[in-house]
DNA sequence: TTGCAATTGCAAATCATTTGCAATTGCGAT
DNA sequence: ATCGCAATTGCAAATGATTTGCAATTGCAA
């Protein structure tokens, strides 16, 4: 409770009410490494003995998507929906096809195209979703 | 299945055997100007009335993206896999949020950025997936 | 034409996610 | 502090997309 002040700061900023697991679940999604899903989130509370219920922890998630505190990502094989604690950052994945490992790319390499395309279509550009799969050093060396 | 000679061939040389609906399918995936869900090629067929079983169809819209017949796409925000033929050109998509709207691009502003990740990363590279987000001209005017 | 593996239809199962509803809880106003 | 009420939760059941088991059918090589 106590080292999760910020993110009680950072719920009830967007109107909404602070309880035990959102706040639990904001904490966890901030130190995760990489995106995770409901089921995951589920027993990560579960083992911080802040189980909730596996409906609340997709509403939860849900609705700090919606406030712009989480994100929702979706790799490519996976049907589900993956989140991440949204730094703010415009960010793309790195994902390796090996062990399915996730990292984050802070770098955009599209700004200058998406005004290129803007230009050439007459959309109104607002934003992309860029994933590179590939193999991370660790799978090379094993195939 | 006069017109559907070419795709007999293809499915055939990919060890497949040629069925009705198999090259039915192939053929209005050739004819769509959008990636479709397997629901609505179950739908274009039954207008046709060459009728197959929705199973069938994803079992047929499967096995064509695993021969590299079609190629699978998802969309954020719906949760449904669509399918789009594989014109064997590295392909992004142009959504509009407005009407949905799906404008496949073929140009690929990647390559170069690719290599360079590679090199920062060890990472082997094997493909990305981009899909860019926007208004369409027209639903541009409606707002 | 025959034989058999590949393909299909059907119904039931599965998996991720959502929803209705009654019980509970956070928190602003008193 | 506590009251009141809307927001949140838990639970069980519904949903929607997709998959699967199995028996019947069909394509195609021999």
């Amino acid at each position: 409770m106590t080292e999760n002040m910020d993110f009680c700061e950072a719920i009830k900023r967007c109107g909404l009410k602070n309880t035990k697991s959102r706040s639990a679940i904001l904490a966890i999604l901030e130190q995760c490494a990489q995106p995770i899903s409901a089921e995951q989130m589920f027993f990560e509370l579960k083992e911080k003995n802040i189980s909730a219920n596996l409906s609340t922890v997709y509403r939860t998630l849900d609705v700090l998507a919606e406030k712009n505190l989480a994100t929702k990502v979706n790799i490519a094989g996976d049907n589900r929906t993956l989140y991440d604690f949204n730094r703010m950052v415009h960010r793309h994945y790195l994902v390796c096809l090996g062990c399915n490992k996730i990292i984050p790319i802070d770098s955009c390499p599209l700004e200058n195209y998406e005004k290129l395309l803007a230009k050439e279509t007459n959309f109104l550009i607002s934003g992309h979703k860029l994933d590179i799969y590939g193999y991370c050093p660790e799978c090379r060396k094993h195939s």
